[in-house]
DNA sequence: GTATGTTGGTTCATTATTTGAACCATTGGT
DNA sequence: ACCAATGGTTCAAATAATGAACCAACATAC
C-alpha cells in the first residue's frame, strides 16, 4: 500500500458517529504512528481535504469535499436523478424512501426522503453504513452483485442488528436465489425493528449493481397492496435510474414495470 | 510538498469544464511524470476518491467523495443550511439566488435556487469556480478579508470576464471600501453581460469570511426597490446563517437587518 | 503543589518509497 | 504502412516517508 493509499485510508476512520477524531485516537485506530498521521492529516488538510476544529486540536472532513462531491454530481448526477426518483416513491407509497451505494465493501446510505402521510415514519440518516446481510438493499445487491463479491461479504463475521437479523451465511443465500426470482428484496426487522423495508438494486455500466432503492415503512403498515404499490413503483424507479445513469440491467434482472403491474 | 499533496493536488484539475481528464493530459497539466500521475490515481482509484471511465481511458471523481460530502454535512450542515437560506431568498426576490465558499485561492459557487416568477433567469452551475474581483460574492469576502489574503488576490493577473469588469487593482481596492460602508456588494456585468448581482458575505468561527450569499438578475429587472429588498432579505439570510454555521460576523460586518430595513 | 498521564506536535538518522527516462502495446488518423 | 498519440510498465537512482524519542501544554489525581 503506497503513502497516498495509506493518508487517504485515514479518511475512512471518520463516520456519523464519529465525526471529529484527534490525533492519538486515529493513530490508535489506524496503527500508524503518531508522526505519519500527523503529517498525513497536515497534508490532507493542506489541501482542504480535512480542517482542524476551531478547538485546534481534532480533524474532521474539510470544505473541499463539498467542491468535488458537488463536480462529481456535474460529471455524474447519481444522486441528482436519484433524488428526484425518491421524491416520487415516498409521494406514491406515503413511506421513507431512500438510496445507497457500494463504496468498496461497504453499503452507504446517500440520500432518503420523507412522505408527510404519515405522523410516523421511518427515520433515516445520509451518509450511515448500512449492512448487507440485514437490510434490503444489501440484499438486493448481494443477489445480483457476483460471486467474489457475494462470497466475500458472507465470508466477514455478520452481525445480528436484531433479533430478527438472518446471519446464517447458507440460510442468506437461499434468500438471495429467491430475490432474483421477483427482483425485490425484503427485510422485516432485520436491521430496525419493526421496519419492514422493500429494495432493488440499480446497474451501472457493466450491469453490476451499484446501489439499491428502498421503501421503509412500519411493519403495521407494509400490508399486501402496499408491497405490491412499493414493487411497482420501485421498479419502475430503478429502471428510470439505472437508464439515466447510463447503467444497463443484467439480463437476468428485476421485471419491467409492465412485468410487475400485472 | 509531499506525496499525499501531490496526489491530492491532482483533483484541483478537475472542473465544471473539465470533469474527466485522460493521464496524459494530466501529465502534461500537473508537470509531473506520467508515471507518477499513473500511480496516484492509481492509488485514489482503489480509495475511490477518482475512477475510470468506462471507456478504460480518462479518470472523473469516483463516488467516495458523495460519502464524504454526506458526512461532511453531517458534521458541518453547511449546504444544507445555506439551500434553505436560498429558497427563502430567491422565493422573497423573485430572482436566482447562490452560495459560495472560499477554497483555498478559489471561490466555488456550491448551492443556487431558482425561482419561478419570471420566465428568465440568471442560471447558475454547482461546482463552478467564480472570480473575487468580477463578482459581488467575491467582492463580498474580500472587502471583509485580512490584508493579506486580499493583496494575494489582487497581486494575480485579473482577467476581464466582460468588458465591464473592473480589473484596476486600486480602483478594486477602492470599491472595497465602499463595501465595508453598506455591507453589500454589486456587480453589474462584471462576470456574466446583463447580470446584475449583490452580495454579502458568510462569516466563520473565527470572524473571517468563508463565503457569500448573493442574489443575481437581469440587469433591467434590478430596480432600486429590487436592491432595497434583496439587501434586506441578504443581510437577514446572511445572519441567520452565520449564526446557524457557529459563525461569528466582525463588529465592523455587514449590517443587521433592522438597520437595513430603515 | 507536585506527580502522572494525557494531548498535539516535532526532530533526525534509518529505511523504504517515490520518482522519471525509456520502454511496450494499442489505438486512431493520414 | 506509417506516424503520433494514448494508457500502462520497468528498474536503478534519488528522495521522501518513517518511527522512537522528545517537547510543551493541559488535565486530573494525590
Amino acid at each position: 500500500m503506497g503513502t497516498v493509499s495509506k493518508a487517504l485510508s485515514l479518511l475512512s476512520y471518520f463516520s456519523r458517529q464519529r465525526p471529529e477524531i484527534g490525533l492519538s485516537d486515529l493513530a490508535r485506530m489506524s496503527g500508524m504512528n503518531k508522526a505519519t498521521v500527523y503529517r498525513h492529516m497536515s497534508e490532507m488538510a493542506a489541501q482542504g481535504i480535512v480542517e482542524q476544529t476551531q478547538t485546534g486540536k481534532s480533524y474532521r472532513l474539510g470544505a473541499e469535499v463539498l467542491r468535488l462531491a458537488a463536480l462529481r454530481e456535474a460529471a455524474v448526477p447519481l444522486l441528482e436523478v436519484a433524488r428526484e426518483q425518491l421524491r416520487h416513491l415516498s409521494d406514491a407509497t406515503g413511506e421513507t424512501a431512500h438510496f445507497s451505494i457500494i463504496q468498496g465493501t461497504k453499503l452507504n446510505a446517500l440520500a432518503h426522503h420523507y412522505s408527510t402521510r404519515h405522523g410516523t415514519r421511518v427515520t433515516m440518516e445520509d451518509a450511515e453504513v448500512l449492512s448487507f446481510h440485514g437490510t434490503a438493499s444489501g440484499l438486493s445487491i448481494l443477489a445480483y452483485a457476483d460471486t467474489a463479491f457475494r462470497d466475500q461479504v458472507l465470508a466477514e463475521p455478520l452481525t445480528a442488528h436484531t433479533p430478527h437479523t438472518e446471519t446464517d451465511p447458507a440460510r442468506i443465500r437461499d434468500r438471495l436465489n429467491e430475490i432474483t426470482q421477483t427482483g425485490f428484496a425484503q427485510s422485516v426487522g432485520g436491521f430496525e425493528a419493526d421496519v419492514h423495508s422493500i429494495a432493488t438494486p440499480i446497474f451501472g455500466a457493466d450491469a453490476r449493481p451499484i446501489g439499491a432503492l428502498a421503501i421503509a415503512a412500519p411493519v403495521a403498515r407494509m400490508t399486501p397492496d402496499m408491497i405490491s404499490l412499493a414493487q411497482t413503483e420501485l421498479a419502475l424507479a430503478a429502471q428510470t435510474l439505472t437508464r439515466r445513469i447510463g447503467g444497463f440491467a443484467p439480463a437476468d434482472a428485476s421485471p419491467t414495470p409492465e412485468e410487475t403491474t400485472a
